[in-house]
DNA sequence: CGTTGTGGTTGACGTGGATCAACGGTCTTT
DNA sequence: AAAGACCGTTGATCCACGTCAACCACAACG
């Protein structure tokens, strides 16, 4: 596991500030004034890049900071003892991972890159700090947290209330979304994870997620070829959602 | 719906602070020093009473204030177009209710009185002025958001990985503990919650939560008597769990 | 250029929990 | 104290999804 080793990779001099970040519009600051962003400087303390499959933190790692994805994506899970893994959430840049840790004081879950990718490490201690002199950030920050409670209990409506069909058409509407966000394309993209990691998140098996995407391109919702997904019909995803009983 | 009306009653004249509250040890405040304390008088503007059944916020109201309960206990709940409800949580006194809301200026579910309640009801613009003043406050506040975030994540696990008796017995061995944290007994406890509200928090149907009633009654694990429960044998219930098949 | 491994699809079959239905117990209301 | 609504339990049946298994696509690597 020397793995770990060489992701504490911090990027070579520069540190870019908030301000001049070309994901700030999905990210923390998102909302500020230009006087508040110059605040920001000396937020980010490093940056962090890790490789496929690389570990931000595990669960039980002591929380000292939160991460903002820079580029690339990751996965957070968390692992019952007889194994059984269940995938909470996947993470594109701008947002924020490890605010699982605050409560605890340390993380209760597990970050890991589905790609290579860079975050920005922002310590915690100083977040607070600047929070008391940067008027906005503290609303920021927890406008941010809100929202990650809100996805969460969407996430639960899913996976207590909707069959197998539903529960992928509201994953990729929900994904489509976030690319359109972030300035790519809503109708044609590729997905990072693999079938049983879509499925873990959606409380399904990886063959049921395969039946399901096979289903919806029958009925001609969406065209997938592999991990690359054609979105044919966003509405029609919709109203599938909306129609429970076949 | 004039229900609403009889619910805005402010308490009579005294407002109690937060330091003399005798549930502050699962409330907000916990683990603030003597003097941070003082600093909170003034957070509490205004106490609310509610019937049982009775809404505090409905999904869409704007946002203005975060609750913490005084006595009695909630549910929240979203809804579906098609009318299926996905409970998201059951909150006890001393817990904080509407963080969901600030994200997006509105709240995204409704809580429901499970039983004649009382909330005190904190201004968010009062929280935030508060935060710059009293150290410690803002930190407090922040360790009560990510807690919600783990226990969605709790969630997440229990629907998407769990079977049903393992579902009841980690919904069981929850609600023991938080009644322990509160000073009352761990294992006799009276539920508040019908079948159908845990059926829609467990991602079941009410017959299926009373069968598993049934079962764990019959592995001795518990003894019901319609909403009375009693915890006969904690240890085998956490076993239960980690032992997904039969 | 074949070999190996990982990931994805599809089919056959089994099963846990949903659905439908009947009934009994318990609160509420007057 | 009786009536009625609500709530909980249990049985019979059904079906959506899990399980098991075979096979195929594609990337990585010698």
């Amino acid at each position: 596991m020397q793995e770990d080793e060489t992701a504490r990779i911090v990027a070579p001099g520069f540190i870019s500030s908030c301000s001049q970040c070309n994901i700030m519009e999905c990210c923390l600051p998102f909302g500020m004034s230009e006087s508040e962003l110059d605040g920001l400087d000396g937020l980010v303390g490093t940056y962090r890049r890790l490789k496929r499959h690389q570990t931000l933190y595990r669960a039980g790692d002591p929380f000292q900071a939160i991460y903002a994805i820079r580029s690339g994506s990751f996965k957070t899970d968390i692992w019952l003892e007889d194994g059984r893994e269940q995938v909470t959430g996947f993470q594109m840049p701008g947002e924020i991972l490890g605010l699982d840790g605050i409560g605890t004081e340390e993380h209760s879950c597990n970050a890991i890159a589905m790609q290579d990718s860079e975050v920005c490490v922002i310590a915690y201690a100083k977040l607070e700090e600047l929070s008391y002199k940067v008027k906005g950030l503290q609303h920021q920050f927890h406008k941010v947290m809100s929202r990650e409670i809100v996805r969460d209990h969407g996430v639960m409506m899913l996976l207590g209330s909707m069959r197998a069909e539903e529960r992928l058409a509201a994953f990729l509407l929900n994904m489509s979304q976030r690319y359109v966000a972030r300035g790519f394309s809503g109708t044609e993209f590729h997905l990072r994870m693999t079938r049983e990691e879509i499925g873990s998140y959606l409380g399904l098996t990886l063959e049921t997620v395969s039946r399901a995407f096979s289903r919806l391109h029958d009925e001609k919702l969406i065209s997938v070829r592999q991990k690359h997904v054609w979105v044919l019909n966003a509405p029609g995803l919709k109203k599938m959602i909306r129609q429970p009983s076949r």
